[in-house]
DNA sequence: CGCGTCAACATGTGCG
DNA sequence: CGCACATGTTGACGCG
């Protein structure tokens, strides 16, 4: 159910870098929200041992939410209470978001940078191709068409010609879909 | 449960 | 070296 259940079996107490003051009540700070209200006595912070930590991670792996049954037979492991666990779970998971976010942010830059410069080549392609149109009269010219929308998928690269009727159409469906990991630009 | 926030604690940095 | 201060990390809480 968890990983390799034992690991995290230790003396925790001992590992822990907290200076406790001589505060009984930790690691599992009964009253603390009481406590913290009261200005002459603020909460104060638990830490985790390694081992506790490296559990958790593990778990975490394995399961990013938990069944009460898991979170109490956690707790139990690491002799901690429930509600800890569930705790260091929620900020784990707000924590894993974040993170993922500022990389998917990173990766459109990227994009943003490379469709940038991809249009300042096609600019300026565009112009040469128009001075040539003035200095000839050659019968060869013809009518340039219209610059194409094109769209890109950020995960696959795959660039489409969204004005173009059935490709589009796919990519589209393929967004709709699956919008958490294809990005329409 | 996700999110925003607070606050304790850790770590880095600059200064005398 | 050691102190003050800034910044980062993370356990905990309250609200919607």
């Amino acid at each position: 159910m968890f990983p390799t259940e034992g690991a995290a079996n230790v003396d925790h107490k001992a590992d822990r870098s907290l200076k406790f003051d001589g505060d009984d009540e930790y690691p599992n700070m009964e009253n603390d929200s009481d406590n913290h209200r009261n200005k002459d006595c603020r909460r104060k912070k638990l830490r985790l041992s390694k081992d506790q930590s490296f559990f958790l991670e593990d778990c975490f792996k394995l399961h990013s939410t938990l069944s009460p049954a898991q979170k109490q037979a956690i707790a139990g492991q690491l002799n901690l209470k429930p509600r800890q666990v569930e705790v260091w779970f929620q900020n784990k998971r707000a924590r894993t978001k974040l993170k993922q976010t500022e990389v998917d942010c990173e990766f459109l830059k990227k994009c943003c940078e490379r469709l940038r410069d991809e249009n300042r080549r096609l600019k300026r392609e565009l112009v040469e191709l128009r001075s040539l149109k003035v200095g000839s009269s050659s019968p060869l010219y013809m009518q340039l068409p219209k610059a194409a929308t094109l769209r890109m998928c950020p995960r696959c690269e795959k660039i489409v010609n969204a004005s173009e009727g059935k490709n589009a159409a796919v990519f589209d469906a393929a967004d709709r879909r699956d919008t958490k990991l294809h990005w329409t630009i």
